[in-house]
RNA sequence: CGGGGUGUAGCGCAGUUGGUUAGCGCGCAUGGUUUGGGACCAUGAGGUCCCCAGUUCGAGUCUGGGCACCCCGACCA
């Protein structure tokens, strides 16, 4: 390709909404344009990125028996209906009718549509277990798109469904999409953990994320480097540390006790008013989940996950309750407590046990002490629903647990049977029996994962691609093309190169050195080829890799063998 | 959805208490001089000042409404 003639332009200055480094380099490199918020045109250097990406993706699918297929973005609301989809996600799944007033929906992702696919086809046994993936448009009307290709509202997925016989090989073949994920990572130049992950809407039994560390990610991801336990906090599990102090136990009842506790309304408040510390306290906080009212008691040091409490609740409609729904109930915010509650679920965390607690009276300007569980209240459930926090340790081995960002760019998940019992996937078993069919998805997005991989990989003149996803693998600069020799090597050395199939970017403008490096730099391709009466006089072209400052020049007869070597090495 | 910010040439920005023909840098075009790390000179093209309504003799500037984009949060695979 010929740069003088390649659409889309390097920018000198990035435009101003470009905060991210990757945003940056993105449009400086000419490699994606903005069309509205989170929607973004591939102009032709960044789209060889992402053919790159996608035959990495193809190659590691392939290899454990994937099969490539393709599906529809408009889908019938009918089947997002069936599985419940259609209610339970929010405004971020796009609905809209066609001419006949027929609901559709843009589909976010494809587990209906594969999942209707699969009833039609799936009769016996002997077809299983089968992978079948995609490379396809999704759409989702994310309530916040940002940092350029991060998050998107128009993006694109490499989705992947697997069909087993029963849980056992599904279990079985999990492992296999885990590794082929990590080749997929490792070969296209990124640096990946991997964390357990909450399922969240897509529902299922197990899930893992793949994780970019950076300190601009949107999750956070709890990490223990003594023994590599790591998940995405929604999910994470860590040691609540045992309560230290005077509180008495429960055998040491002394009765509730009421307590003037003029304005004090949060914990931090409670702790200084009583000085005692945040543990000392029960804190309660009111939900709507799906329609009903629920009061969460935790000890007053912890935070409430919701994403664990939607579990525990088996409902993703999850809210802060009202102050009016709050006083509907009988209580008040900031001094709530279990006790005394009535006609409310109330979920404890495991945290609160037999000890002595200072919680809200359910009424302004009082709390009581020494409130007990279970004297004092019941629970109508006990689950683990905090959040893991920095200072806790790790449940696994004792450790202190980290915390650190992370960019998701992969999600594995055990989905079970949620969509086969829903849409009806059936076959016969081997004793002639109908079974429903069990399921797993895993899913990497590719514009995400582009710009993950430049994250990882710049510095402050550019973008340093890995070899495996570079737009090409030669960027050949001329300089000095009124210089007969010059533009005629150039020429050459770019006919040649391109008849051995090496993919060549050739600077063939009438621009400076400093103008032509800059661009080089900046478009990041590995290896750097200049032509120039300098490297002429010497009978000679020079050689440069973009990650390091070294050249070396190379005789003009052995220049075409040392270039291809490194195309295709 | 809540909070904050920004909309003036392709990009980055300036534009005074409302006052003539809206500027600057980069980029772009043409010509010339240059040529190993974003050259220089000259000439030139390029603007619904986000949109609508209003106030005014007069609006980029003031008022009201709307829209778009960015950042933080909430939400979310």
């Amino acid at each position: 390709m010929r740069i003088s003639t390649l659409f889309g332009r390097t920018l000198r200055q990035a435009p101003a909404e470009a905060e991210l480094a990757s945003h940056n380099l993105i449009l400086r490199a000419a490699l994606a344009r903005p069309l509205s918020a989170g929607i973004y045109s591939y102009l032709p250097l960044g789209w060889r990125v992402i053919r790159k990406i996608e035959a990495i993706m193809r190659d590691e699918m392939d290899r454990i028996g994937g099969q490539e297929m393709h599906m529809p973005v408009l889908n019938p609301a009918e089947h997002w209906k069936e599985t419940g989809r259609y209610f339970a996600i929010g405004p971020e799944l796009i609905r809209i009718k066609d001419r006949a007033e027929r609901e559709y929906v843009l589909a976010m992702t494809h587990e209906e549509i594969i999942t209707d696919l699969a009833r039609r086809e799936l009769r016996s046994y002997r077809q299983l277990p089968f992978m079948v993936y995609q490379i396809q448009t999704k759409i989702r009307d994310e309530a916040r798109p940002r940092g350029g290709l991060i998050r998107m509202r128009e993006f694109l997925m490499k989705d992947a469904y697997s069909f087993h016989e029963d849980q056992q090989a599904l279990d079985e073949y999990y492992p296999s999409v885990y590794q082929a994920y990590r080749n997929i990572f490792a070969r296209s130049g990124l640096r990946v953990i991997d964390v357990e992950a909450d399922p969240g809407m897509m529902g299922g039994t197990g899930s893992h994320e793949f994780m970019m560390l950076s300190d601009s990610g949107e999750d956070t991801l709890v990490i223990c480097s003594q023994c590599g336990y790591a998940a995405n906090v929604e999910a994470a599990r860590a040691n609540k540390k045992d309560r230290v102090g005077e509180h008495q136990r429960l055998e040491a009842l002394k009765p509730l006790e009421g307590v003037a506790t003029p304005g004090v309304k949060t914990i931090q408040q409670l702790t200084e008013f009583f000085t005692l510390p945040a543990q000392d306290f029960l804190k309660t906080v009111l939900y709507m989940a799906c329609g009903e009212l629920v009061a969460v008691a935790i000890r007053g040091d912890l935070e409430v996950n919701e994403a664990k409490l939607a579990r525990a609740l088996q409902c993703s409609d999850l809210r802060l309750a009202s102050d009016e729904e709050i006083a509907r109930a009988g209580t008040v915010v900031g001094f709530a407590s279990p006790v005394g509650l009535k006609n409310v679920r109330v979920v404890l965390d495991d945290s609160v046990d037999g000890d002595a607690f200072i919680a809200g009276a359910n009424k302004p300007d009082t709390h009581l002490r020494d409130v007990h569980y279970p004297r004092d209240f019941a629970a109508d459930a006990v689950a683990d629903i905090a959040l893991a926090q920095a200072g806790q340790t790790c449940l696994q081995c004792g450790n202190d647990i980290e915390m650190r960002r992370g960019i998701e760019v992969g999600h594995t998940f055990k989905l079970g049977y949620k969509y086969s019992e829903a849409m009806g996937a059936k076959f016969l078993n081997p004793e002639g029996k109908e079974v429903i069919v069990i399921m797993g998805c895993y899913g990497i997005g590719l514009d995400r994962l582009l710009a993950a991989i430049i994250e990882q990989n710049h510095d402050d003149k550019g973008i340093i691609w890995p070899k495996s996803v570079a737009p090409f693998a030669v960027h050949l600069a001329a300089l000095g093309v009124e210089d007969a020799e010059v533009s005629g090597v150039a020429e050459k050395l770019y006919l040649d190169l391109m008849s051995r199939g090496c993919e060549v970017l050739y600077d063939d403008r009438d621009e400076t050195a400093g103008v032509k490096f800059n661009d080089a730099d900046l478009i990041g391709i590995p290896l750097r080829v200049t032509v120039s009466r300098r490297t002429l006089d010497k009978g000679s072209v020079e050689l440069k890799q973009r990650t390091s400052r070294d050249f070396h020049l190379v005789k003009l007869d052995q220049a075409i063998e040392a270039i291809t070597q490194e195309c295709t090495a």
